[in-house]
DNA sequence: TGCCAGGCCCTCTTTAGGGCCTT
């Protein structure tokens, strides 16, 4: 199986019918960006159709509704399309269990496999951004006064914002921590890093 | 019938409980 290219990742973000796949809830919007060598250098946003009808809970959320659905492709389609999109990258997203259950869960009605790992967000902020108010995507983006111009709990929107903390945080990380070259693989071992041994996890590499 | 997510993470912990975060 190819590798991750290391100078690449791919921020998703999906918007669905409820929490759970192993309760039968689906997909109804992917949104993405592409980073490559720090820049967004490509986007994907399509609204797909679950075959069941959202709540109202979920329309309000998500401002996306069941007329909206109606005439959207199938999962299935969908997904076909964003797989060649990620193809073997790695992967980022706001409190990536979320997203990866999905992800796994739909890729596996198409029979599909990825190369890629996930990186998250959410685990991440806990430990540089320790101050913060909550760590909620929303707040966050606030925290560090990042520009926005969309709507919160769309999938490209999301997606955009993500991807803007996460290069915010690897800045932060480099700037705070005097680490160069802060690499995928060093943000996975830092969430697995308890909150109280952050400053020494970093300073192991100084 | 009755239940209904689950991974992470802290603590008054590990033979557990509860808040956070995602839709």
């Amino acid at each position: 199986m190819p590798s991750p290219n290391a100078n690449s990742i791919i921020v998703l973000d999906f918007e669905t019918t409820g929490l759970s796949p192993l309760q039968g809830d689906r997909a109804i919007e992917i949104g993405a960006v592409k980073i490559t060598n720090g820049v967004v250098v490509d986007s994907f946003q399509e609204l797909m159709n679950p075959g069941r009808p959202v709540s109202t809970f979920i329309a309000e959320y998500t401002g996306i509704t069941n007329a909206m659905l109606r005439n959207a492709a199938p999962c299935e389609e969908v997904m076909a399309r964003f797989a060649d999109f990620i193809g073997d990258e790695n992967l980022l997203a706001h409190n990536a269990s979320f997203d990866q259950k999905f992800l796994d869960a739909e890729f596996s009605r198409i029979n599909h496999n990825y190369a890629g790992e996930f990186a998250c967000t959410l685990l991440t902020s806990r430990r540089i951004y320790q101050d913060a108010p909550n760590h909620k995507l929303g707040t966050l983006v606030n925290y560090k006064d990042l520009a926005e111009d969309g709507t919160f709990h769309r999938a490209l929107f999301d997606a955009e914002m993500t991807a803007k903390l996460w290069l915010t945080m690897l800045d932060d990380i480099r700037d705070n921590y005097q680490i160069n070259n802060v690499e995928f693989s060093l943000i996975k071992r830092l969430a697995k890093t308890s909150k109280a041994n952050v400053n020494k996890f970093f300073a192991s590499f100084s």
